[in-house]
DNA sequence: ACGGTCGCTGTAAACGTTTCCACTCGACGA
DNA sequence: TCGTCGAGTGGAAACGTTTACAGCGACCGT
């Protein structure tokens, strides 16, 4: 009882051969009274199949691996579902959320090149050294959604979110507005930076005012944080010489809140404040007023992902590939209006 | 070429033993020459390392795999979330979305007979008789979260959406709506015809008046086709004695979309017309009005089947059990304005 | 110069299952 | 009665890896 019972357990308990053991359990060819007895000496013994064994004899499908930080995030569950897709009947998908520990995640690279899988997509929120190390020297083939600095040679596809808040600056200033608040994430991720960095570029480009009270960061990516960061924001910016009328938010869902924090201080979106958001998750569309916000393309990341790795397991020996999507703006009437 | 290559290939492709490639790749023991030639070997191959021989020798975790009609629908991304936490370190988690074609996922039953996993959590949202039947002969265990007419020894958890209409309903009545249309969705469904008859069930014990055109159902459980039947049923009922006050939908995204559908006809809500959703989504909370809507308990149920599943696993000859969670009441704006 | 140690390599045995093959045994047709 | 056939069984060889074990040379301290 000790250890894990094998059908050799189950064979000796029953007093029979090994091949008709197997049989009894899942073959063609065996007689009523030989699967009487065999049921029953699994069940004694608290049998059940390993499945690894099975898989080896019986020549499985692949199995491809989707790590991400947190499972609930919207944009994984595009990428997940554009992977499935994308894979199809060519191999398994099995999805892994780390959760917020990036130890995790190079664990979970070291547990792939202990069989956990065949292949490995992975979106990091951050990349840290040991991940860089982990992923440099692991034998399966490896697909990274996001940023890789350093270039080992692994697969990736990448989308610009620097270039992504450049675009809605562009367009808020396009429609005129020129104080523009931003509520950034935790800056500690790689999306964070990238962001920040986007707005300051942005921002000198056109030459916008900008002061520290016009720049804050929101403690998390939910709603509440958004809310938050948002009431920081207005109380911060009210003491200026003139109030902002944009803001532009690292999320749909800080975006959301902001919005929130806004109305309840009896300012109007758009018409006093304008709003963006960062996504273009489900949400943007069916809120009101229906966020303007930017797509980071997520089910074309992850279909591209996919791609790669298959053809990495056509030919192992195919030069590494970078490919880079673009995000694409999209305008509601969180910034223009019902207007147009 | 034509083959997969294996260990052996490249073994002898370099010159080397088998022990030594082995070494060479992934062990510590080898001298520079020997990794510099058999990694030449192996790219020169095209070798890559097959995941389930690796997994079988060192002994890998357990795998389960979570099996949904459409793993874009929150609800299961709920469930997903909740049993990957409770699985934790216990095992690896493989979600595979079988779309909507149901032989698929009699499809997977039998994939899994052949060491896809094992164990395994199935949602389905119909049990046709060819499922019950993969259902009852396969060795693996499984946990069934939904509704298992036939008593196969399996475990269960199953929630009932037939109770919970009627708690929306009983809820409508209370706060004095007696005019309850309902858009479901499509019947063909198994908790599609539950909420049928958990309405039908309701409205007879309030002796509610009931009409077909006050009784539609939405082609989809989209947005898009919330409107649409919205629009039906107030043209419908328009041309009756009195016009609808309250409106009962299968589905948070149906209600949204018929709120939408509302308002374009200058109804408001909950003013002239209340509407209720079901799920509780993240977007009942965000939407405004905030939805009135039933949890379904998405995360309780996949807590409590990845449980079920471990314990099934601990102890394989344990009784089968079958466990029942109720769903709750969540009431916002959309059913009782801004007042509360 | 010699035993000991160390670093590397090859042979072979695992991991838990399915299945090919040979074999027995009863039944059945000639 | 004898050959044939079929079903059912057991022994053993796979599936593709990792790794204990032993062998073998080189190197070092004395």
């Amino acid at each position: 009882m000790g250890t894990k019972p094998t059908l050799h357990e189950v064979a000796a308990a029953a007093g029979v051969s090994l091949a008709s053991a197997s049989r009894a359990l899942t073959g063609q060819s065996a007689s009523p009274e030989m699967v009487r007895k065999v049921r029953a000496a699994a069940k004694r013994v608290g049998y059940l199949p390993d499945a690894t064994a099975r898989a080896l004899r019986l020549g499985g499908r692949r199995q491809v691996v989707f790590a991400v930080d947190d499972i609930g995030n919207p944009n994984y569950v595009q990428m997940l579902r554009a992977i499935e897709e994308e894979l199809g009947e060519t191999a398994r998908l099995s999805v892994s959320s780390t959760g917020r520990r990036p130890d995790q995640t190079v664990e979970l690279v070291r547990m792939l090149s202990m069989g956990a899988g065949d292949g490995l997509i992975i979106s990091p929120l951050r990349v840290t050294p040991s991940l860089r190390q982990a992923l440099a020297d692991t034998v399966v083939p490896v697909v990274v959604i996001g940023t890789l600095h350093s270039d080992l040679g692994i697969d990736s596809v990448f989308v610009d979110s620097a270039v992504a808040v450049g675009m809605v600056v562009d367009h808020l200033v396009g429609i005129g507005r020129t104080r523009i608040g931003v509520i950034n994430g935790p800056g500690n991720t790689n999306p964070g930076s990238a962001r920040r960095a986007g707005f300051a570029a942005a921002a000198q480009r056109h030459a916008l005012p900008r002061t520290d009270a016009m720049q804050i960061t929101a403690t998390d990516f939910t709603v509440g944080a958004g809310v938050e960061a948002a009431e920081r924001l207005l109380t911060a910016t009210s003491e200026e010489a003139s109030p902002i009328d944009a803001i532009v938010c690292a999320n749909d869902l800080i975006a959301i809140g902001a919005i929130d924090a806004l109305r309840r201080r009896g300012l109007r979106v758009p018409e006093d404040v304008a709003v963006t958001g960062i996504d273009d998750t489900e949400l943007a569309a069916l809120f009101s007023p229906p966020l303007t916000s930017v797509s980071l393309q997520s089910e074309r990341r992850g279909r591209i992902a996919a791609r790669m790795l298959s053809a990495r397991f056509a030919d192992p020996a195919r030069p590494t590939q970078r490919e880079t999507v673009d995000a694409t703006l999209v305008i509601r009437a969180s910034t223009i209006g019902e207007a147009a």
